[in-house]
DNA sequence: CCTTAATCCTGGAAGC
DNA sequence: TGCTTCCAGGATTAAG
């Protein structure tokens, strides 16, 4: 099974690309598929010539945020839009990976591989895409991207607010899982984590948003919170020893209980897991722990 | 409003 | 063993 970016994989792909790639400046950049570059996309050159300054993230998707090298000799001349960082936004999809390699380590590209960042200090930084689900948007402006894109999504999964949450479902007649799904209701959370999350809490998948109560979307924020971070706190440990096959299957089935374990019995009770569609995806859950 | 289905795509697993 | 078939998944779109 393959590492799924969900919301703990991207915050990892975040860290890593702050301690490699922020603060380097582009020199270069090799588009071997010009498909993977979606909407419209010429205005930024994606980021060559420009310095990455940070690193953002909403929910599952991120963005490098690059800053003309003469900004600082320059300063406001004219408008601020002339001063707002272009930025790139990207989208792991479902098998979207983001590399980074330094100067020495030797970097052969595969067919997969789209895009390569060719950095100052002469690492690479990498996007690889084989279902090429995944996918990047350049903007002009970060302000651009909060207000064509990011604005579509809900509030990131780490940061709502119980209260929040609460009044989203409250007018729903979506199933909750459903709803949890739906970026646009909170952003970074994808099958794994919401059929984990629902089984954590003990809430049927198909139960109506609306029927949730206050009382269990705080259970729901509060138990989302701590699986996420634990997740980030485990995907930082198998990042390290990535090559140590057993600790990172321990730590993976850990943090999966019913998730991929259809008909297995629940850790629970015992019963077996039940499983069935809803919205199109897998889910498994537990008839007598989530009622 | 809401759901379902189709679409995109490839690698891995299962079946024969 | 090698071939075919199926299926997973997120987001978007069209259709019911």
């Amino acid at each position: 099974m393959s590492i799924m970016p969900e919301l703990p994989e991207v915050q990892n792909v975040c860290l890593g690309l702050t301690t490699t790639v922020v603060g380097q400046s582009v020199t270069r950049v090799t588009v071997r598929r010009r498909d993977i570059v979606r909407g419209p996309s010429r205005p930024t050159n994606m980021l060559r010539g420009y310095t990455l300054t940070r690193i953002d993230r909403l929910g599952k998707q991120i963005a490098l945020v690059g800053q003309s090298p003469n900004h600082r000799n320059n300063p406001g001349t004219s408008g601020k839009t002339a001063h707002s960082p272009p930025c790139i936004c990207i989208h792991l999809g479902m098998t979207g990976s983001l590399r980074f390699y330094p100067k020495d380590k030797p970097h052969k590209p595969d067919i997969h591989t789209h895009i390569i960042w060719h950095l100052n200090n002469g690492g690479r930084l990498a996007f690889r895409d084989p279902r090429r689900f995944g996918g990047l948007w350049t903007f002009d402006s970060v302000s651009a991207l909060h207000e064509i894109r990011w604005s579509k999504l809900g509030e990131d999964a780490l940061t709502i607010t119980p209260s929040k949450l609460h009044a989203k479902l409250q007018h729903t007649r979506r199933a909750i899982k459903s709803a949890l799904l739906d970026q646009a209701t909170l952003a970074g959370l994808g099958n794994i984590y919401v059929d984990e999350l629902l089984f954590g809490c003990g809430i049927h998948p198909l139960r109506l948003g609306c029927d949730v109560s206050r009382q269990e979307t705080q259970r729901l924020v509060r138990q989302m919170r701590a699986l996420l971070a634990k997740a980030i706190r485990l995907g930082g440990s198998t990042l390290r020893d990535y090559v140590d096959t057993t600790g990172r299957s321990g730590g993976f089935q850990y943090l999966h209980q019913v998730y991929g374990r259809s008909a297995q019995p629940c850790p629970r009770c015992g019963q077996p897991l039940a499983c069935t569609t809803v919205s199109g995806r897998t889910t498994v859950y537990c008839e007598k722990c989530q009622p």
